[in-house]
DNA sequence: TTGTACGCGTTATCAC
DNA sequence: GTGATAACGCGTACAA
């Protein structure tokens, strides 16, 4: 590849002239800075960032560590962070943990020898002390932003993260709001700090109106279309009086849509159905809905927000997003009311 | 930050023996091995990939460059090509286009000043002549997997696709052989190339079994749950003694069976409804289904073996990836197959 | 088994 | 305005 030895060489300059050309600097004659542009041009002259990291010490690179991104909620992220980085002139490398602790380690260790500026990680969850990379992370003073529900020894560290009981909650409400009491909910496997955080949302629902909470109404189900539509088959069953269902996530709720359907019920008029939008986000999930909003993507920017802060020698931040209501658009199908 | 020059300094060594200490060269003692070991470890030292990289002229960095990731089919793309490179020592850079011919440029241009050793592209969709960049990568002879259906000008560059056509085709003929003679196909915008390549398989389908193609039984539907469902109201308003139902994605597949279920549509006993699986993944989608398996992560992986050849200076190579059937799970939910 | 000299491609610094 | 020199951190080639 050409290099600015080559391209100095047939201009008849110096290195260093060309080197200032092709950075615009301004102390280079308008004659000289034309001349050697045109031939860095014609000879196909494609820059060496690397080699000139190495000289300036600034990589411009970030890296962002994710669990897989077979979840498709890391999409609008890596999307938002992405774009973001780009147009701040970064380059992000992608790495997957596979929620494995020893990967982990070893995908960080290998960012760091990049020479990575900054951090996006969503840590594999663990209990029990800083495991010895994330040490290794303050020891360095890696600018790096924890995305999401962490674990607690990434206190240290800048944090964004969705209020989701909040959001959660706003979803009883507004089913409280449309006059629904008997509010199922299909609740997921309570292992995961999400499933809980959106039960517990639902649990403040209640408790802020006034209404008791009657533990037959939550369903484990997992959080499979499959499994909501056993859920909905389950809830015609059992007769308890639901009026309306939210679900944690929208397969569920789309799964126990179709278990009702499939049993007769009509819907909207007897049943509210509610979940949080992990897989279908607004644009795919057109269906007629109340959205509960949760800002996936915003959390993006403001993890970018963060990152570029950290990266100026600003202290660790740590933010939560609210979710926004969304008024419904239509109502010629079931309404699915989604928390994207 | 510690350097190989630091450590040698402590342990009384040279640089070049530390050097070789550190990537286990052979021509050193065991004694010396574990003191600088000791000493690098005790010191944190972290590698320089870049400089080592400036040194060999190997980055071993890749690119990766898509559209965008709101559309969720990408991830598992990305996860098995992500996955493949890591295990060969590669990081990889990820790139957006927003189907922006400029931003495509720009974009691989950065990714050219990064030294990246191959890039994996779905190129932004466009008419006319090569464009100057694609130009430049062959020029470069910078190994290029081209992912998806491409553009004419993509013919000169390495290729993995999946046989849309095929396994649409496969479809349809699974649905004729469960005795459906009427099979609605909800065909979403034709402007889509991957639509277009469904359609055709559909009618290749009913071509090889002699059944008559009727255009009435194709519906103009868009793409999404909202679009399927529409579908679904008109299909039951139509009577045109459809049985059997064949949607373009999974999202309209969904759709239509929420409106037939609305209606008071019993399935599976009266229709059969199929799609491929944009959105919903097979471990996600888990209503019972008899699926056409589209080999999303066979993608990427075989584009990473392809890449890996290419990298060794193996000839350009075209791969096309056929779909597979998989047995139907279970009977508890209605039917919905799925081509993921 | 260990060390020396040099170069990878670029830029900071400062003299001309 | 322009250029000589050194350095960024490391590895290849070869000498000791």
């Amino acid at each position: 590849m050409v290099r600015l030895k080559d391209i100095a060489e047939r201009a008849g300059v110096s290195i260093m002239t060309v080197s200032k050309v092709l950075r615009d600097a301004p102390d280079i004659s308008g004659a000289t800075k034309s001349r050697v542009r045109a031939l860095a041009q014609e000879m196909g002259y494609v820059p060496h960032a690397l080699a000139a990291g190495l000289r300036t010490r600034a990589t411009r690179l970030l890296g962002l560590v994710i669990p897989g991104i077979i979840n498709p909620v890391y999409a609008r992220l890596i999307m938002a962070i992405e774009d973001r980085a780009f147009e701040l002139g970064f380059e992000l490398f992608l790495a997957h943990t596979l929620e494995k602790p020893e990967r982990e380690e070893l995908v960080l260790r290998r960012l760091l020898a990049r020479r990575v500026e900054g951090l996006f990680v969503i840590p594999v969850a663990r209990l029990g002390d800083t495991p010895g990379i994330y040490a290794e992370l303050i020891r360095l003073n890696i600018p790096t932003v924890v995305l999401g529900l962490a674990p607690r020894f990434c206190d240290r560290f800048s944090r964004v993260a969705n209020d989701e009981v909040g959001a959660s909650r706003e979803i009883t409400q507004h089913l409280l709001g449309l006059g629904h009491r008997r509010i199922a909910f299909l609740a997921g496997p309570t292992v995961s700090p999400s499933a809980q955080a959106r039960l517990e949302g639902y649990r403040r629902g209640l408790r802020d109106a006034g209404v008791e909470f009657d533990d037959r109404l939550i369903f484990q189900c997992g959080s499979t279309v499959e499994d909501g539509f056993q859920a909905g088959l389950e809830l015609v069953r059992e007769s308890l009086g639901v009026t309306a269902l939210q679900g944690v996530n929208d397969l569920v709720a789309i799964g126990a849509l179709n278990g009702l359907l499939s049993q007769g019920v009509r819907v909207p008029e007897d049943v509210s159905i509610a979940g949080f939008g992990n897989i279908l986000s607004a644009e795919n999930a057109r269906v007629p809905l109340t959205t509960v909003r949760e800002p996936k993507f915003r959390l993006g920017i403001a993890a970018m927000e963060i990152m570029h802060k950290l990266l100026q020698g600003g202290p660790p931040e740590q933010r939560v997003l609210r979710a926004e209501l969304l008024p419904r658009r239509s109502t010629a199908a079931p309404a699915v009311n989604t928390l994207i």
